[in-house]
DNA sequence: CTTGATATACATTCACGGATGTATGTATAA
DNA sequence: TTATACATACATCCGTGAATGTATATCAAG
């Protein structure tokens, strides 16, 4: 066999990546080999070595891939946002679309579970990484400080602190549900909190 | 060197099990060898293998050593609660407790971002994690089922539903707090979303 | 209370597989 | 013709685990 078009060139680094995910996520970063990931999509390990010069390289290829296909899918849900209700529905569409879209839920399940986060390792993904952690949170900040929403919470509401409060939630019932235990639905779960979390930080008078 | 007395053997059995711990929270569990492990207590891989016989058994003893360390530190807190007010103290104590406890916070820190679950590696340790997994729930189901204390929620407030909902908050926080991005005072952050909870699942005429 | 046998708590050594990375070969697209 | 997209082959290292060595604590017999 030889030489492939671009276009098949780019195809095999693509299944090489969802390969990745599916082997990482399966047996953990780290006993994963690039043996594994050649046999997985019928090639040897010349071809993934070809792609990704070592398997740093290829973990930082892998999360980049695989957050910009979750930006895609969720992050837009959160851009723009007027009022709690959109809110509401913004977090409980994150938490269906990672109960639902498979290969989500195996890349946050990888995150979660199957990744040893040294610190050698993170310099090549560590500004992915402070991206996808900060940015997020920023937004949500911004979002419960905007007037229309933070006119209906009490006095002493400290939209930072509630988004704290609020990605906690949302980090806890993610990792509680992809550990599994107890098993939970996630995006029921999510409308739950959300809905009690918000309800304690309403005036009084005012109603979700 | 040779044969030490039974105390002697017990304490450096503990002084692997401690810098197994440093060791597997710095570099992560897959990272870290025996050789590792001997360097750092002064001795040889001989002495650590006479100790435990592979890595996993190894890991399964850490674990347990450091689950019964943090029993004894911290779920003493939630075996006697009869009312809302020694719930709310539970958990933020709790909170204190990783935040202050050196060794705790490692411990949770390595659980949490140092350790690839796969299942492989989980038949050792599997019952222990089992346990520390679903014991606390169900101790919050009840706590928050007796009488005294959803006697105060609001009719449609279902315990096992806030139960979810208040273990997502605590294992969310816990990970924020680990994973330091965004930096937050454990602590206080779990007081403020376990106020602003309870306040959303509290009957309207009662107060926290 | 001593003494010898044995189990213990390590140190040292060795053999092995397996993962990594690189060097080289090769057929084809460009 | 040349750069590309792989396959193949090779050298190296590192962690593992077992085997062996060894000095001493422990304990039972005398």
């Amino acid at each position: 066999m030889a030489r492939k078009t671009k276009e098949d060139a780019q195809a095999t680094r693509e299944s090489v990546l969802i390969a990745a995910l599916d082997l990482f996520s399966e047996k953990g970063y780290s006993r994963t080999t690039f043996s594994d990931i050649a046999k997985k999509i019928g090639m040897t390990r010349g071809a993934v070595y070809w792609h990704f010069d070592d398997k740093p390289v290829l973990l930082a290829a892998m999360v980049d891939y695989f957050c910009t296909l979750r930006e895609e899918r969720v992050e837009q849900h959160f851009s723009e946002i007027h009022s709690l209700e959109e809110l509401r529905e913004a977090f409980v569409e994150h938490a269906r679309a990672v109960a639902e879209d498979k290969r989500l839920k195996k890349f946050e399940f990888f995150m979660a579970f199957q990744m040893e986060w040294s610190e050698e390792l993170l310099t090549e993904t560590h500004k992915i990484l402070d991206k996808i952690r900060k940015d997020p949170f920023e937004k949500l900040v911004a979002v419960l400080s905007s007037p229309p929403i933070a006119g209906r919470f009490r006095k002493d509401i400290d939209p930072e602190k509630l988004a704290v409060t609020l990605a906690g939630l949302w980090v806890g019932l993610c990792k509680i549900y992809l550990g599994s235990c107890p098993k939970i639905d996630l995006a029921s779960a999510a409308a739950d909190g959300f809905d009690c979390m918000m309800k304690g930080a309403l005036k009084k008078e005012a109603t979700l």
